[in-house]
DNA sequence: GATTGCTCTTGACAAATGTCAAGGGCTTTT
DNA sequence: AAAAGCCCTTGACATTTGTCAAGAGCAATC
């Protein structure tokens, strides 16, 4: 299970066995089944997540019960909630598995230290996290500005591979719009 | 101009006075009047801006012609565009004054100096990108969840010195609602 | 092969929000 | 003091989207 994430390091930096040593020596995994959960809502998040094979969906419910997608991560993806991770405070998220999963689990404390010991690896992290910012601000662009109809095929445009893979109500609470509404949305489309 | 600076440097991290000497020397200024652009849809972006004093928005303008703030930068805030700055295209935002301002420029060449030579700084930096992250998410979390009267009553007690000074239609367009909408949301709340 | 559960669709209706148009109250400019 | 320009509000109406309820199609399970 680590040679996933082996190789999807050696893709992006330039580490040394040496390092990869370290980061095995403190990884952990985790399988997962269909509908486990990684994170459930009211536990303090210690871990990040990096999502070796399979599907996990990193969630809310609100106050009427409804839940609403905020990330999908298929593998190479992180997830988690850093929020909870560096607060310690309790998590308003849930995680869970949309198929049956292979995870590879960072404790905050030694995600920290390969930070610390490993420039490469830092820097990498944080240019995860710049990208990461231009996607929220993508999606905060289309959630001001796109009718039901254009954030959907937005969304399958840009990421054909996601909407290939997880049930048509889950692309729905992603973005933001009822079940019923993208099915409509999408009869309409397919008559033009 | 570089004294509101490096008051809010000071604030955050320990620098040296050759910190500081370096990070002036390589700083430039500008006063804008209100309604002047600092940055215009098509240009690129070049510099890292700091608000010392003022207020600026940053916006985009979609196919009908509606403006949509993506953020506001009152004092102490930083903006302007990443994506653009990062990949040397031109931009699809607008940043201008909603009131006087004076701002703090670093090229992106520099910007890059500081972070390299200065350890502190780039911690710092990459500390508010974890940050912004979390204020990305708090939006798009309202934007799945909550009505157009939540969502204003969220902002007003989320940034109160906002709230009281930029114009309503500002607000919503911020939130994402017809200043119309945000009009009627706020005289029935007053009758409550 | 029946049952169960999940997913998606559809219809009828309700609610929320947007659009257009008008006007009033400010402030700024002339 | 008049004029112009914003900003905000309000009304009437249109449009979009949500809600509720029912059912059909499939796949997984027993």
């Amino acid at each position: 299970m680590f040679d996933t994430f082996r190789k999807y390091l050696e893709d992006k930096i330039a580490l040394t066995d040496q390092d990869f040593e370290l980061i095995e020596s403190v990884s952990s995994f985790k399988k997962l089944r269909k509908r486990q959960y990684l994170l459930q809502e009211g536990d303090v998040c210690r871990f990040n997540a990096f999502v070796c094979r399979g599907f996990l969906r990193y969630y809310y419910v609100d106050h009427k019960g409804q839940e609403h997608i905020m990330q999908f991560a298929p593998e190479n993806y992180w997830t988690g909630d850093r929020e909870s991770m560096d607060s310690g405070l309790p998590s308003k998220y849930n995680v869970d598995a949309i198929e049956d999963s292979e995870i590879l689990l960072l404790k905050k404390e030694d995600f920290e230290l390969i930070c610390n010991t490993v420039p490469a690896f830092n820097d990498f992290v944080n240019k995860t996290l710049k990208k990461n910012v231009l996607v929220l601000h993508e999606r905060i662009h289309a959630s001001l500005s796109l009718s039901a109809e254009e954030k959907y095929s937005n969304f399958i445009s840009k990421y054909p591979s996601i909407s290939n893979r997880v049930p048509l109500h889950m692309i729905a609470s992603y973005l933001g719009i009822s079940p019923e509404t993208l099915s409509r949305v999408r009869s309409q489309s397919t008559k033009k």
